[in-house]
DNA sequence: CATGAATGAGCTTTCATTCAT
DNA sequence: CATGAATGAAAGCTCATTCAT
């Protein structure tokens, strides 16, 4: 009847969902999920209690919602990678280069990823879209992984979840205890060349893991990357 | 006058305090501060609310003293290594085992920091005994890695925090994200065989990072290795 | 667009507003602010603890709430005397019975204030229209002393705020300590008869206390007056 | 048996029990019956709760106590007035300058009485002492009123009680509400200057009240008055 | 008599959620 | 769809009081 107004409502209300869905990631991932209150969700959002009930049913599917987008995006990130299998070292730096970045500056991932591990995952189980969530991140590694071995470079191809995982591990952790780690350390991890260091160690640890016996590989900024050759 | 009945006394009072401690840790550990009720854990200590302030004052109160207990017995554990460092690889590798199976016995220790960071550390912050808890696994770790490099084995030695934090991060990551990773993975984290696979694997990886180039470290079960020359 | 309905609603929400004021003054002034009970309170006003958090925000924003809400109907009622200023004596003495009988008919203001005076003053302290509350009651005592002066009935112009403190005082003493008072008479102070000769009592000591020396003045009910020359 | 252990003892005791009294009066006059906190008194009187109940059986009791020792003190202190009768209006203004030393000096005998009220004098009605608290100032006033009369100085005598409650309601208002008066007067009735003022204006009215017609009484400081005749 | 732990009812306050226009 | 009032359960915390040496 009036598509116009209908199309406006429209636009108004995905505004309105989705700047309650942008409010919740901010609350629950500074607060966690008991302590992310309603009330401060629906007002970051300029909205009203009421509006997150009507759009997301209660308080634990705005989480799962939230959880859904921040995979989402992640994954949405991985495919923008874009890396020349021909260089694998290159191309694996560039990698970790890219984890490391994107926890940094999505500090609301590694915080929600931890709130729903402490919930042993219960959310993202209730999840319908959780099967597609297998990043594509993976698939890139492996490939490269592949390529690092055919050119000589890289032993005999390891597993890429096992590589994902050492990279996220030390990338993470870093960055997810970091206030902790501080008040352990009695240093500020958070200073800029605190960060830069970890991002050279990362990637001098991953490069060591992989690289065929007797192989040294090292990453030079910006991103190049030598072979040398031993004995 | 009457020592043992004033020591009984006391000796149930501990006991109370004490019961509320172990409490209030398994209930933050499994609900994060903001979901862990005071009640709950006063149930679960089979005591009740008012000693809770009693004893701790507040229920934030009670949380720093979660957490100055938590680390006060990881400490406590690390003390308890014993290295040979004239075995710089064997000690590493014990080292190792040791980090990797603290965590997994004491999945309350990666919850709750999960959850003090949660917070940007705001509890350990306000703690008195904070400074004191600078573990002495990083010396340890430390004089290992000295010993490794004076032998010829290690590379120009790493600094310790750095080993400390590759090492933590590989396991920590592994267990604290095991419920996210196994729905992203879509394969369970937590069987056995994948558990032993990644100890293995974090092994090995810390082993080549610090290995001097040209000389494969290699840890063998039981905590035997070996030393291959190349070229 | 629905005004009517609109307007239902807004006035159901300040009916409910009103009635927790008015169940929360009964209920501080009979029993003070710690003794008080919020759940009195929303019981005795046929609503909800929450609400008088929705409404108010604290037991302590509530009592000021009642404090400011109880100096602006004393206000008001002041600002309905109307008094011949052609006639002082009788204009003083309309004054007095106006206190006497709103202490008397309005007993939740002196306990009320006296709740707020046990707390030395806080809560008006941290009112904001704090500064409102000089009563129309100090400017009229004020006429009605001059007016008396220059007809050479009152003596050269007392202060209106110590006449208004010797009324208020005399008054307000009476009915506030009648109970610890007529323990300590032997006697009650609560019966008519008492009141009534109270009532006249403070007329008179008033009327004394502003007459020129050698002017008697009296008060005669209803209301009038004469004056008896001396000497 | 050891009597002078038990003398001791008893000593100890009775000090115990003063200064849990002692640190009730001030706890109740500062905070209210319901405000006064049980734990707050023993602590202040560097004992234990236990001790209260030890001592006084319950809060209401020892509240009890406390009135019952302010009404002892105050009719002690009246006691030791010592007035010349053959001076009345010296004497008079002697009896005023007395209680209004005594509400300035014993702040809590007014907060005390206040929450007595507010209580409607139902802890005084269950003391057993109660009839015994009627006191020597009443009596002395009568004698100075009398001897006026007599003397031809004062109109034909007063009830003792009236001028009684016109002296302590100016007096006690004051003090009592100086709090809310000043913020509704903008100025503050605490200064010295203000306090010495209100002094001499409740002698002045008192004086005019009670002085035969034709007849003004001055009392000068310190402490003389004159006759003056009118007419 | 003194001491400090224990008790459970009850307090103020906050929560997620729903009702009524 | 938006708005704000309403709801009742439950949270953290405090209270006067009693128990056990």
């Amino acid at each position: 009847m009036k598509p116009r107004r209908a199309g406006a409502r429209q636009l108004a209300a995905q505004a309105t969902r989705d700047s309650i869905l942008r409010a919740a990631t901010k609350v629950f991932a500074r607060h966690g999920y008991a302590g992310g209150r309603i009330e401060q969700i629906s007002k970051a959002a300029r909205s009203y209690d009421r509006m997150i009930y009507y759009y997301f049913g209660s308080k634990e599917a705005l989480f799962i919602a939230v959880i859904e987008e921040m995979y989402r995006r992640f994954n949405e990130a991985c495919s923008g990678i874009v890396l020349s299998a021909e260089q694998p070292v290159e191309a694996l730096t560039a990698m970790i280069r890219f984890m490391w970045n994107y926890y940094r500056r999505n500090p609301e991932f590694i915080t929600l990823l931890n709130t729903e591990n402490l919930h042993r995952g219960k959310h993202i189980a209730k999840s319908k879209d959780a099967r597609e969530y297998s990043s594509p991140a993976l698939e890139l590694l492996h490939s490269v992984l592949e390529s690092g071995t055919r050119q000589g470079l890289f032993r005999e191809p390891l597993a890429a979840r096992d590589v994902y995982l050492m990279i996220a591990g030390m990338a993470y952790f870093y960055l997810s205890n970091r206030y902790t780690l501080s008040a352990f350390f009695g240093a500020d991890l958070d200073r800029d060349a605190a960060l830069a260091h970890w991002e050279g160690f990362i990637i001098e640890a991953v490069l060591r893991a992989v690289a065929r016996d007797g192989v040294v590989l090292v990453a030079d900024m910006p991103a190049q990357c030598e072979r040398l050759a031993v004995g």
